[in-house]
DNA sequence: TGTACATCAGTGAACGCGCGTTCACTGATGTAC
DNA sequence: TGTACATCAGTGAACGCGCGTTCACTGATGTAC
């Protein structure tokens, strides 16, 4: 049977003119092994994965797994870089989405909500590292993070409303917003049931929460 | 040298009028095992920590682990009901307060900042298994949170100035509150350099941030 | 185009190691008289 | 109080298992002529 399916693979890729170098073979593994460990952690932590679990996954044989990693750390690593890049990617949107006329707030919750659906695997994994993991996923999302958190504090410091707020106010501010954006993260991600309606109710929540921040500026006074 | 380190113990314990009843030293042996769990979960998961580990760090041989529990599994449980009790006194710390005629926010806060401080290992393994854990301990911690928000929505809707807030809008606003809370949490548990200033930026950042929230109130309009 | 050799992704046997768990044991503490 | 037996927390040898990693290998793909 497993001969048989294999048989059945060659040649549905001999008729669909599949990649036959071996370079692109290669990339195909190793792209079966991120896929692999990513669909893993979808209930796990990484320090758990094991190395001959992954290559199981992936459907080769565990000494294969050297042939594109030297060790699973260096897998995580690549998991990371890969979904920092997605994170960085959103992050960049939000922004970019800013600087628009439109409501600021729905635009940047429909963003979020877009981008966490679309890559579900790696928000996954930056929510369950940041948190659970031990060092350098940790360190390396909590970087990121704080990051994002200043560039939005100096995006706040350039709209009218908020001309004279301290540079420290500005960042709290930043973080809260940060830190709501995070929860509707986690919430998008264990929403249950997975169907539109509970996607709306996060998604109107999460706007509230934004709304309710924003409200309370007019009426803020710094005391230094 | 152990031999000679094992008498030594034995002759403080004489002098010092330790406890000698089987009971006593039996749970003297269980605590031991939970603060070696602790202790090593402060930087790794709880799904990374072996039996052989702990047993050894809590100075007893691996077989004897099963005196006290018939799997690490069962040491998880018990240290999730540790862990939720911590919290749950803070919470109902909390929420005493917050009926007080002070200053809310700055009690609340401070309640949180003092119970975080004085059981650290409690809210690191929460924190950490919230959000990187599994399945279990994962969802008592979020079951518990939420909740917690529930509670605090019923609270806020006690309020003078929030009588007229929708059901919809307390709960929202109850957990931006705790999520806020959590974020506050985190950062007591990550706070470096380890001193007193560092302390009370966080809890001055803290306070700011509900009472930004705080402040939103006034101008809020419940858009059913 | 055809042939001969090089490359290298994937294979399969083998290794030593730490793991959870079993079992018969020891010897200090507890209990009955 | 003193003695004889029961209890049971902790011991140490042993087990089978999945782990990461090594090594020599195979055979399809790539390259040089």
């Amino acid at each position: 049977m497993p001969d048989e399916a294999r048989r059945g693979l060659r040649n549905l890729s001999t008729v669909t003119a599949e990649p036959v170098t071996r370079h692109e073979r290669k990339e195909r593994t190793r792209r079966a092994l991120l896929d692999a460990a990513l669909g893993l952690l979808a209930d796990r932590g990484f320090a758990s994965l094991s190395l001959r679990e992954v290559t199981k996954v992936a459907g080769i044989v565990p000494t294969a797994f050297y042939r594109h990693f030297a060790s699973m750390d260096e897998l995580g690593v690549a998991l990371v870089e890969e979904s920092m890049r997605t994170l960085r990617d959103m992050i960049r949107s939000v922004r970019r989405g800013r600087n628009a006329s439109g409501d600021m707030i729905r635009e940047s919750v429909r963003t979020l909500y877009e981008q966490v659906r679309a890559h579900e695997n790696h928000f996954r994994f930056l929510v369950r590292e940041r948190y659970g993991g031990g060092g350098a996923v940790s360190r390396a999302v909590a970087v990121e993070l704080k990051l994002f958190s200043s560039e939005l504090a100096v995006d706040l410091a350039r709209l009218d409303f908020l001309r004279e707020w301290s540079t420290e106010d500005l960042h709290m501010m930043a973080e809260l917003i940060v830190t709501a954006m995070q929860a509707t993260v986690l919430d998008l991600l264990e929403a249950r049931p997975r169907d539109a309606g509970t996607d709306e109710r996060i998604v109107r929540t999460a706007e509230k929460r934004l709304r309710l921040i924003a409200l309370g500026v007019p009426s803020w006074r710094s005391r230094t």
